[in-house]
DNA sequence: ACCTGAACACCGTTCAAGT
DNA sequence: ACCTGAACACCGTTCAAGT
């Protein structure tokens, strides 16, 4: 039986390799492994083919993180808009997002230069945001700005995420760091986590403080 | 004549390799060709030297970069605390820190994981800001979260920064995003840098509601 | 103590050859 | 059209052998 006969029978060859299928592997393998599995040559075993063979398919690992960067998008939650007020909003899909690149640290260099054209649901997210910044009534040309702000310390929050608890732990240097010393000593009596804390307090500021900033007059 | 004949005549060694010239020609090489061209054999070659008698003074490549974050760290402008008021100092400071770690943004992994006992600068710059804001009259168990919702900020506007100047543009998506394309239009007929206005603007809101918020009641 | 040269175990990517 | 296998041009790192 021949390859188009196959196909006009409606059968499928046993592996199929498209852009689903190969961001499917791609994010079980990091899911499981971590970013650092992700292998084009690991990706392929995962697959069952060679790794030549990927390149059928996509044009560079860059494109695929980008193919999961897409995936990924889909894991922050933009609905708030319709249902909150701007502030609350806000906190709570940057949160969303945070966490959401919290789990995906390797893919923030990656977005962070990509055309947001080449990315639906990062356009989708920010007409979103933005319709809510301007019905808000901010100033038409503070809105950009004001959600690059946002992203920045979102960025910068996931990224942190991955600090060891011990960061700041200041050992043989104390007596020269009193005051960062006891500001460390004071902030892990409170319980928090360091990063959770940070994120949640400079989130709260950033947002009101935007808010108050950029509205019309 | 002997090695250590050498060496009491006081004569040095033609290619002496050592911490200090190792990182100097490190950050040659990176602010000439970037921090692509900073490989081990690149830099080896860079001190006439081979590749693997690197690793008789450096235990590994992330070894190398701590070695070169800690030399960046001396442009960052810690002073500034002595002698303004603690609004602009804090928005003077962040802002070299920014502007420092946008030339060498593939620091920012290497620091934001690296525990800050291995770093004497960083350690310093921590403690002039502690105090800085202790005497201001913030919080004890405030300080540690304000500082790193800063830096976190501060890294992630860095990164923001190797954005290209397009990556807005919305093109065929025009009609499903409205709000956003009008948004991105109104910020460029403003004439700024997208980056530098978004760094400015989220600044000033996290240092105001970070000092408003932390403040002793 | 410190350097060389060869080797190792990987990367991402290309390409002629096959079906 | 799509896959294989070999090859390429790199990585960072190790290690026996030299001085």
């Amino acid at each position: 039986m021949s390859e188009q006969a196959h196909r006009r029978a409606g059968r499928p060859r046993k592996a199929v390799l498209n852009k689903e299928r190969i961001t499917e592997h791609a994010l079980n393998l990091v899911s499981t492994d971590g970013y650092d599995a992700l292998t084009m040559s690991r990706l392929a075993k995962s697959l069952g083919v060679a790794a030549s063979a990927l390149y059928n398919h996509v044009s560079s690992k860059q494109d695929l993180l980008q193919w999961i960067q897409e995936l990924v998008m889909a894991d922050i939650d933009a609905t708030v808009f319709d249902t909150l007020d701007i502030e609350p909003a806000l906190i709570q899909w940057a949160t969303s997002y945070r966490d959401t690149f919290a789990r995906h640290i390797p893919l923030i260099p990656v977005i962070a230069v990509l055309p947001v054209s080449d990315s639906p649901r990062t356009l989708d997210m920010y007409e979103r945001v933005a319709e809510a910044l301007r019905d808000y009534g901010m100033d038409d040309g503070v809105i950009v700005p004001s959600i690059v702000a946002l992203e920045s310390f979102i960025f910068g929050s996931a990224m942190d995420t991955a600090a060891p608890h011990d960061i700041f732990e200041t050992k043989d240097h104390k007596d020269a760091t009193p005051n960062f010393t006891q500001a460390v000593a004071d902030q892990r009596a409170t319980g928090l986590n360091t990063s959770d804390d940070s994120f949640q307090r400079g989130l709260e500021a950033l947002v009101a403080g935007l808010l108050a900033a950029g509205s019309r007059s």
